[in-house]
RNA sequence: GCCGAGGUGGCGGAAUUGGUAGACGCAGUGGAUUCAAAAUCCACCGGUGGUGACACUGUGCGGGUUCAAGUCCCGCCCUCGGUACCA
């Protein structure tokens, strides 16, 4: 009797057995081979959506792959609970951020049990609970006390109607999201964290990352960046009032520094520069610091003085120095602000330098402005004045604020000169003496210097060394190494966040928070509107305070942490729950987390603070190795097709998917998109990341409702490779779930024709006597074929190709119901024939592979199965299946005969057959002699067990 | 702009890493079953020519290396991700 598969009921039980089981939860045993396997938790932004289904699923395939392959595994779950939407929700709905996050959080954990995921819940966290964020606080004033954390000026995104700072996602044009008005950048004193004081050693380790994408590895690399080049000084001079200049210069330059620790003020700035040809080589980095000679402040750097004032310079072209014709310094700049008192066109291009937006791609795509200050910078070896311009692309924030520009030699410098009438010099020739026109575009390969006074005629390779050494002997500048990477600013001007841990004090200055006062608690019980943006700016009840070390009247820090800091090390807390200090001993046994598995989204910021906060805690003595995440897998982003109309005032207004209908041609080829709603067609608007703004999202739970985990999670297993972005389509989920229906349909068939027939496979038992020499050669041809592709499946299991592995399943199933011989028997003496029982058997063990290579992949419907087919109670508890050495062997082996190139016949060999002997039976086949015809065989080349390739002209 | 990834049938994808291109699935077409439908099962399914065996052609575009290229090299085009305050 064939019962009807009924996900809803057998998901229902198979979680029930786990809950009763405890089947998921783990502790510390030595005596097993340990697996710590992680997905990176989620944001609680209210419900899950396919990007987590399908994140999570990869994750619990490879904990319940590696649990069944005999490991002790861990697998947790929590939430990154503090970040930006919630506040945005809360001003929305007049909600607080933590009520909606708390409600969040249990909503999702619930739509997380329905879908089975084998976590130990519990060692569930969330990032915005007082006593883990405690430790995080507890942590950034050791730092502090360690020197690895400075305070100074950063640029933000300053909304000037709403008086308020912007993230760059609530940038929308230029324009604050709110608002609408136009943002402007401002320069607050923010924390930072010295990542660069670690970024040898996190650049260093990318090469041991074995068990890291490729991809990964070199997207950190590069922004790293590590380069190695020529600083130096450019004196400056003032063409009207030289001494005024330079000491409203330094004045300024004091001003801003708010730094309370002297020795911890930045290393100096660095301002990206990759030429055109791009990929990798050549680049050339260059910064400058602008240098008062305030003596010992530019860390690292060489202290050069020489005159008055200075630009410090860093550049990976050292040999490109004498086709310097101007250098470039930010709007806010002092030089700047000082040749603007006075000069009303000068103050109005600094303030246009002011607006837009500080994000990378938002700088590099302006267009290029400036502006001479009317002062000059004196070039280090021809002594010769070179005009200093204010330029909008220059930052002050980054570094100190200027540039050296090249335009020969670097195709920004070349574009900027060719506006402003600047000369372009050309100073590097190609090595191969061909000429060209410098004027019309930037030569930017090395070659060999020309114009370049003592430096004539050597390479730019020799020349990089030549400059730096006469520099050096000058005390104008040495060679030096560089940074890409920017120190880690961790201060966020937003109320939903871990307050930072430090107190502002009269008398005492900068006072970090101690122990026994932590954790400064973030105030949940508040009102949150249009009015209180920020509840614990100006509220005194949070900032008043008593300072630590006198006990005056004191101010804490009202601005939080950055979410990376509490999404940096929550991998490693899950280890031991509940611990009365950041880590303890249970650290060790699990750590370092064997897999990770996330979105490629977070292939730098997130796992390169990831990396960086482990450095940490080793060096605060809490883990012991080196690296957080032994193998990761970043999975590809949930894409889906996209419909809108556009409005009258061209917005465009989206229509979700599932409310459009498609209209095909015969070939099954879109043409029109119509909207049954109103019958009126909508455009087609091409196929985007799910999200809400584009309303193309489909809701896990709806189909978990209709069809069960188990399809949800086979369809997302079977539909992409895991680190490839995933499309969304209806009729393959219908497709995952036929299979499920498949799989329950011949196994039922498999019970009932079994019974009365052979008991040892009605009790599961798999190891009585069975005579394999009994099947004939077409069933032991498929048994074969069903043991290959069990080992094609496990080879994919290795390679965590999930897609193939269901492939293979689905083909295993298929053959299974065309093995040879056995739907055919119907009479009951057939039924009794001792063939029968062995061809009961090979089926009964193809069931077997299935269930097992799918368990980690459709754990519901495969538990179930596993114990209809007398198997056991739990298929985790199961070996893992191994092909048997005897199905694969064969007699004769295929061949493919190519002759000059193409394929021409397919031939079959002996197994035994030499090299020799495959070519003559090759060259007997008929159609291979046909296309050899007259021509004369040049070269024949064997390839053992494949093909053979005939040549003849 | 810069860094990274990807372009293979109508669609998602496979090709054991230089050796039969299109496994497996979806969609489609034809058939079986059914009073009918759904469900299920079977067959076909890149293009052109041919009744057929088969031939030619075909992995974004243009070149190259090789007995052999989706795979390697050089030069382009397009799409997507990140770009430091989205997480």
């Amino acid at each position: 009797m064939q019962t009807i598969y009924d996900p809803a009921k057998i998901e229902q039980a198979t979680q029930a057995h786990w809950e009763t089981v405890k089947t998921f939860k783990v502790t510390e045993d030595a005596a097993k081979e340990k697996f710590y396997c992680l997905s990176m938790f989620p944001y609680p932004s209210g419900k899950l959506h396919m990007g987590h289904v399908r994140n999570y699923t990869i994750g619990d395939v490879i904990a319940r792959y590696q649990r069944m392959l005999g490991k002790n595994v861990l697998q947790p779950m929590g939430w990154d609970a503090f970040g930006l939407p919630a506040e945005n929700a809360a001003l929305k709905n007049k909600v607080a951020p933590a009520g909606w996050t708390y409600a969040n959080i249990d909503y999702m954990k619930v739509q997380l049990k329905r879908l089975g995921f084998g976590y130990d819940w519990d060692r569930e966290l969330a990032t915005c609970q007082p006593d883990y964020y405690k430790w995080e606080q507890w942590l950034f004033t050791e730092l502090y006390k360690k020197g690895l954390v400075y305070r100074k000026h950063a640029v933000v995104n300053w909304d000037p109607v709403d008086q308020t700072v912007l993230a760059n996602e609530q940038v929308i044009d230029g324009r604050g999201w709110r608002s609408g008005a136009l943002v402007e950048r401002r320069e607050i004193p923010q924390w930072f964290v010295k990542i660069t004081d670690y970024a040898d050693e996190l650049l260093d380790e990318i090469d041991h990352l074995e068990g890291w994408p490729d991809q990964v590895r070199t997207m950190q690399r590069n922004w790293i960046g590590r380069s190695y080049g020529v600083q130096m000084d450019f004196a400056v001079q003032g063409r009207t009032n030289a001494a005024g200049a330079g000491s409203a210069g330094a004045a300024a330059v004091q001003g801003r520094d708010c730094s309370d620790n002297p020795a911890a003020f930045p290393p100096s700035l660095e301002v990206r520069r990759t030429n055109a040809a791009g990929a990798g080589r050549d680049r050339s980095i260059r910064s400058s610091a602008f240098t008062p000679s305030l003596g010992g402040r530019s860390a690292g750097a060489a202290v050069i003085e020489d005159s008055a004032e200075s630009l410090t310079i860093y550049t990976t072209r050292p040999d490109t120095l004498m086709g310097v014709t101007y250098v470039a310094v930010a709007g806010e700049h002092p030089l700047a602000l000082q040749a603007a008192e006075g000069n009303a066109e000068l103050t109005a291009f600094i303030e246009e330098c002011r607006q837009g937006g500080t994000s990378e791609a938002d700088l590099e795509t302006i267009e290029k402005k400036g502006m001479a200050l009317g002062i000059d910078a004196i070039h280090p070896v021809s002594g010769e004045a070179v005009p200093i311009y204010a330029a909008n692309f220059v930052l002050m924030g980054y570094g100190t604020g200027a540039v050296m520009a090249v335009p020969g030699h670097d195709e920004r410098d070349h574009a900027f000169a060719h506006k402003y009438g600047i000369p372009i010099k050309q100073v590097i020739h190609p090595a191969d003496g061909s000429t060209l026109d410098i004027q019309a575009a930037a030569y930017i390969e090395k070659g060999v210097l020309k114009d370049s006074g003592p430096f004539n005629d050597l390479t730019s390779e020799a020349a990089f060394d030549a400059i730096a050494e006469w520099l050096q002997a000058r005390g104008k500048g040495k060679k030096t190494k560089n940074f890409r990477i920017r120190d880690w600013g961790v201060s966020r001007q937003r109320y939903w966040g871990a307050p930072i841990p430090m107190i502002h004090c009269e008398q005492c200055g900068i006072v970090p928070v101690p122990l026994e006062d932590l954790p400064v608690v973030l105030p949940e019980e508040i009102v949150y509107d249009e009015n209180t943006i920020n509840p614990i700016k100006q509220n005194p009840e949070f900032s008043d305070c008593s300072c630590p070390e006198c006990g005056g009247p004191a101010q804490r820090e009202t601005d939080t942490f950055d979410t990376f800091m509490e999404s940096s090390w929550y991998y490693a807390r899950y280890t031991c729950p509940g611990a009365d200090a950041m880590l303890d001993a249970r650290a060790s046994y699990w750590l370092p987390v064997d897999h990770y598995v996330g979105g490629i989204e977070h292939a730098v910021l997130h796992l390169l603070y990831a990396r960086f906060y482990h450095k940490l805690l080793r060096d605060a003595g809490l883990v012991e190795n080196n690296e957080p995440f032994t193998r990761l897998l970043t999975q590809g982003m949930v894409v889906a097709d996209t419909y809108y109309r556009e409005g009258a005032d061209g917005a465009r207004h989206w229509f979700n998917p599932a409310e459009v209908e498609v209209e095909r041609d015969e070939k099954g080829r879109p043409l029109t998109a119509v909207l049954p709603a109103d019958g009126r067609p909508v455009v087609i608007g091409g196929i985007e990341k799910m999200s809400k703004s584009k309303n193309n999202g489909v809701d896990p739970q709806s189909l978990i409702d209709r069809y069960g985990a188990d399809t949800v999670r086979l369809y997302t297993m079977f539909t992409s490779p895991p680190d490839q972005s995933l499309e969304w389509n209806d009729e393959g989920v219908e497709g995952a779930h036929r299979f499920l229906k498949r799989i329950w349909a011949v196994a039922f068939d498999h019970v009932d024709e079994i019974k009365g027939v052979n008991e040892s496979l009605q009790a599961g038992r798999t190891t009585f006597q069975v005579d394999w020499k009994l099947l004939q050669k077409e069933q032991s041809d498929a048994r074969r074929e069903i043991h290959l592709t069990l080992n094609q499946a496990l080879y994919d299991y290795e390679r965590e190709q999930f897609n193939t592995v269901v492939s293979a399943c689905m083909k295993i199933v298929n053959l299974i119901y065309k093995i040879p011989g056995v739907a055919a028997v119907t009479s009951d003496d057939a039924k009794k024939a001792p063939t029968l029982n062995v061809l009961f058997r090979m089926r009964q063990e193809a069931m077997g592979f299935v269930l097992c290579l799918l368990g980690p992949i459709a754990p519901h419907i495969t538990h179930h199965l596993w114990s209809s087919l007398g198997y056991g109670d739990d298929i985790l508890n199961s070996d893992w299946p191994r092909p048997d050495e005897e199905a694969l062997k064969q007699e004769t082996i295929q061949y493919v005969v190519q002759v000059n190139g193409k394929v021409r016949a397919k031939i079959q060999a002996p197994v035994e057959a030499d090299k020799e002997a495959v070519e003559a039976i090759a060259r007997a086949n008929e159609n291979v002699r046909r296309f050899i015809g007259e021509a004369q065989v040049r070269k024949v080349i064997v390839v053992p067990n494949k093909l053979v390739s005939i040549v003849a002209k």
